[in-house]
DNA sequence: AGTACATTTGTCCTTTTAAGGACAAGAACA
DNA sequence: TGTTCTTGTCCTTAAAAGGACAAATGTACT
């Protein structure tokens, strides 16, 4: 989800892990890593990323967001219920 | 969410938050806290909570996983974006 | 007004879990 | 073979969970 659209990213700039591990000062596991959702995303470093691939950091909020609510419903089998809920809990307000 | 469900459960009983304090072994602080949201409910606690108000577990854990949930995307201005790109994420499965 | 009980709020502490990240070594691939 | 990418393990620090306690507030009754 968010780690395919940063692969998606980096590959249509033409560019290699390596260099984003260098543009974010970490290693390519890392970013190896966060392109398969192995590891979360800090926001910080989203924001970095947004930089580095020249899109807006609002372009990848929903997914940056939509991942980490994946994390907490994976699994769960009311998974739907729940979000559906939510929903509509937030246009409530 | 959970909280108001928590606390419609217990009054529908005609119980007093010390009586459900004593049924967990906590405080009623504690209880306080779970019903207007302001700490996290245990899964081992909802368990409990749905025995002693002879509801099954099922029928809470929607509201339990939705207040999971709206902790991850509250105040969050694309929180709706991210629920829905979630919802069709799950169900492509 | 004053007591008695119920609930809420705030602060504190300890333990558990997750984040953030390095490193080494294993696949893929060109 | 050299480069990229992936996987697994490890470590350290930063949060969050779980929960106690005290004190404040609310509520109802007489």
């Amino acid at each position: 989800m968010l780690g395919e659209k940063l692969k998606e990213l980096r590959e249509s700039n033409g560019l290699v892990q390596r260099q984003v591990a260098a543009a974010l000062g970490v290693d390519t596991a890392y970013v190896s890593k966060m392109e398969n959702n192995d590891k979360p995303v800090s926001r910080t470093k989203l924001k970095s990323l947004a930089k580095f691939y020249h899109v807006t950091e609002k372009t990848l909020l929903p997914f940056w967001l939509a991942e980490k609510v994946l994390t907490v419903v994976h699994n769960e089998d009311c998974a739907t219920d729940a979000l559906k809920i939510v929903l509509t809990e937030i246009d409530k307000k």
